[in-house]
RNA sequence: CGGGGUAUAGCGCAGUUGGUAGCGCGCCACGUUCGGGACGUGGAGGCCGUGUGUUCGAGUCACAUUACCCCGACCA
């Protein structure tokens, strides 16, 4: 209640969201080392089915799975030079390989003789410590492409840390692949950013616009980054995926060529892409409302819960017998339950918690629905409750995951296309951005005006949207021409 | 890294002019309850973030330090 209330009354902080319901809701705590955080069993739960989901579609793509060190040897990460620069800042460094006694007698300390000779640096990004193995893979065409993936953790030490959003330690995956020509790296990049944008709609229930950064957002070592961009209730954007076309430039840095069937050398065409457990955090902030998280059907670790409503122990045990049935039943078709029968909470506590942890429908059945053969249909997006004759429940539930998967993208995406714009003057832009939202309008295309506006308004460019019709016009704050409208927003 | 805040029981918090710690929730036991977060009685649980000072005496005062939160700066 007090959970509740908090978040009432501070709805567009989703710090307290996060603290005070995410927290709560067993999805993750903090632990002791910065910036990282405990991922609770059932917030893992849900990392686990997006990684089955974004798995299967990787394989169908084509690409296998692999792994690398997590340490990356320094004068690694410096030979592509962008690259070096953009991560250099937010390195964790390990410069030793053992400690030893204190000599003050407390505790241990580094022992200096233990000094490496090259420090390590724990990987930010795999770049650098793949394609110096790839270096070793490939030799001719023949051995092209390479479609690799690996599934692993980062770090990344930011100056600032937010759950979820940016910690300093984060599962992610990130492909990593070679090609001999530049149109089919293009293609891979591409690809494989609508493979972000199609897992994000179909498991996530979140709408994403997908486009291309700017020079100025761009990843380190980038020719072009492509991106899905998703709003979040308070009408800011997140970016939730990319998609990196990398040109020739980790090739050249680390001399991976390969002789064609004219038997000429050339540097391969390469491309990376990832998503990370920011993830989750993107399905909180897109779905959740006051009584906790709304997880969509396809991602809930819990589907179904069956809350028996009863008093004393003869009736648990007849519950217990009846609703072991319905479980069954939804078991065969595929659905995961929870049967929660604990006997030392009432079912209106039960109701509560379910709530708060975002399972997608949930059964309730007392003595009333055993003699009548019925039972209490509730779903958590709408919170609507239903009586049902027991007979055809599971076809009923069956359709119904289906239903609340859709409704909330649906919910979702009304949702962003109520606070979508298009803005033609600067004025407006500057009044109407403090409201959040995206909005759709003219650039100049120079890194000048991108950054005065960051500068005047905190918002930036979140992606020159893809497939969007061409449109002349004015840059809507030096009046320049411009060829077609950018998304511009406020951004975690 | 700059500004602000916090650190006391598993969680959320009190703790007055310095005098060796308390409340609510939760937990354990028993009983009454049970269709939307039940109640009673009893019980367990604390090096007051860490260190150094001041003092007869520090949760309380001073300094330092660490961690976390918020706002910036920074950023896949």
């Amino acid at each position: 209640k007090k959970m509740a209330k908090e978040v009432t009354d501070k709805e567009e902080n989703y710090s307290l969201w996060y603290n005070n319901l995410v927290v709560k809701a067993d999805l993750a705590e903090n632990s002791a080392v910065r910036g990282c955080m405990v991922i609770k069993p059932y917030g893992y739960a849900i990392w686990e089915k997006m990684q089955a989901a974004l798995d299967k579609k990787f394989k169908d793509t084509g690409h296998v799975n692999a792994y690398f060190p997590l340490f990356i040897p320094k004068s690694f990460l410096s030979k592509e030079a962008e690259h070096v620069e953009g991560f250099a800042k937010e390195c964790a460094v390990v410069t030793h390989h053992r400690l030893m006694n204190s000599p003050d007698g407390k505790g241990v300390v580094v022992d200096p003789s233990a000094k490496l000779e090259e420090e390590l640096v724990v990987r930010p990004t795999s770049e650098t410590i793949i394609w110096n193995t790839y270096k070793n893979w490939i030799t001719s065409y023949r051995d092209l492409p390479v479609l690799c993936n690996q599934w692993a953790n980062v770090v990344r030490w930011e100056m600032r840390t937010r759950l979820f959003l940016r910690t300093a330690e984060f599962l992610w995956q990130e492909g990593h692949t070679a090609h001999a020509t530049r149109e089919e790296a293009i293609e891979e990049t591409d690809k494989m950013v609508n493979v972000y944008a199609d897992f994000a709609r179909e498991f996530m229930a979140v709408p994403v616009i997908v486009g291309s950064k700017t020079a100025s957002e761009r990843f380190a070592g980038a020719i072009d980054t492509r991106c899905i961009e998703a709003m979040m209730q308070d009408g800011k954007a997140l970016q939730a995926g990319t998609s990196h076309f990398l040109g020739q430039n980790f090739a050249k840095a680390f001399d991976v060529q390969f002789a064609g069937k004219d038997g000429k050398l050339d540097y391969v065409w390469a491309t990376s892409w990832g998503v990370s457990t920011r993830l989750i955090g993107a399905l909180i902030m897109a779905h959740s409302d006051n009584n906790g998280l709304v997880l969509p059907p396809k991602l809930a670790p819990i589907q179904v819960v069956l809350v028996p409503i009863f008093k004393g122990e003869e009736e648990l045990t007849l519950m217990r017998e009846h609703l072991q049935k319905i479980k069954t039943g939804l078991e065969a078709k595929g659905i995961s339950v929870k049967l929660d029968d604990r006997d030392n909470l009432r079912s209106g506590f039960k109701f509560a918690e379910w709530e708060l942890k975002g399972v997608p429908v949930r059964i309730a059945v007392g003595p009333r629905d055993m003699q009548n053969g019925t039972v209490e249909l509730a779903r958590r997006d709408t919170l609507e409750k239903q009586l049902l004759p027991l007979d055809g429940v599971v076809e009923h539930v069956e359709k119904l995951l289906v239903e609340i998967q859709e409704n909330i993208y649906k919910k979702a995406l009304t949702f962003r296309e109520q606070n979508t714009f298009k803005v033609d003057t600067y004025e407006e832009f500057k009044t109407r951005i403090e409201k959040g939202g995206f909005f759709l309008c003219h650039w100049d295309g120079t890194a000048e005006t991108e950054a005065k506006i960051k500068e005047e308004t905190k918002a930036t460019i979140r992606c020159i949207p893809a497939g969007a019709e061409p449109e002349t016009g004015k840059c809507m704050v030096t009046g320049k021409p411009s060829v077609q409208r950018v998304v511009f927003a406020r951004s975690y």
